[in-house]
DNA sequence: TGAATTTCGTTGGTGTACTGACGATACAGC
DNA sequence: GCTGTATCGTCAGTACACCAACGAAATTCA
């Protein structure tokens, strides 16, 4: 009987909360485009020709996972990929014509599945709950990659 | 130029969330029992005898995923799993004494990352924190299953 | 009692999401 | 110039997480 309460543990919570947002998302946004993917696009709609590693920390996905999303929105032609003449490594990223049409479409749906989403919440509540939110995720964050404590001597 | 800012889409920042939960997790509680698998372990150990659906419905997984984590937990023999007498299409699941020794051990560390993930919050944000998330999650999960408008006409 | 229906677990398919290792390319210092 | 190092993308492996479809077992009810 040395049982947990889950409902007080946020990484539980965290995993409910995404779960309920992959429903929502499926019923109220897109069947063929993620959310994920979504975002992926978004980030290249905002500055295209961003190469893949710099897509990955601009919407908090690793190398090997923007690989796999890239992929995808590739073959449905919703973005194009040609290798960086000025450095081999590089993979440069960009909406095409059908990926643009996709992200202006999808936009407008994901602003009605956020309000629906937030619903259960007061105006005052929900910049709480995105504040909090993003505080949590940043400070988690920063933990992996902790700051160089500067002018270390090498 | 159409791009959104996703810092205030809740989805977004809900996976962000998780994957932080999932680093901190790693690092700091087990890297061989994953958050699921111990939230599986956790709900037999509140409730010896569940079978696979009960436990899903308990932490909030659909029955393709409790087979597996179900799986993963028995090969590592943390649970026993046996076809109930009573009723030959349930699975009776119990914790094995391994696993109750699991069990203690997580929970232990468990509180501590806990702890760190939420420290960049006061207390008070913190049970705010765990209300709005909850609450949000219980709504947008109250969606997929509509309360039966009961005495529908057929 | 016997047939239609429901329920449980499994399987196959898709899509994140991570780590670790690898080859190719670029760059740094000598 | 050449060698060691760092970076980028890929690949393999593991683990969720969903849906749809299926067989076996139980229940309903005609």
């Amino acid at each position: 009987m040395a049982a947990v309460d889950l409902s007080t543990h946020p990484g539980h919570l965290a995993r409910r909360l995404q779960q309920a947002h992959y429903l929502l998302w499926n019923t109220m946004v897109s069947e063929e485009i993620t959310s994920p993917q979504f975002a992926v696009l978004n980030a290249l709609v905002a500055e295209p020709g961003l190469d893949q590693r710099t897509v990955g920390e601009r919407v908090g996905l690793d190398r090997s996972t923007v690989a796999e999303v890239v992929s995808r929105l590739g073959r449905r032609d919703l973005i194009d990929k040609v290798r960086d003449p000025e450095d081999g490594r590089r993979s440069l990223l960009r909406p095409t014509d059908d990926g643009m049409r996709a992200h202006r479409r999808l936009t407008v749906r994901t602003a009605r599945m956020n309000q629906v989403f937030l619903a259960p919440l007061s105006a005052g509540e929900q910049s709480v709950f995105l504040d909090l939110i993003q505080r949590v995720a940043d400070a988690a964050e920063g933990l992996r990659n902790p700051v160089e404590p500067l002018a270390s001597p090498r």
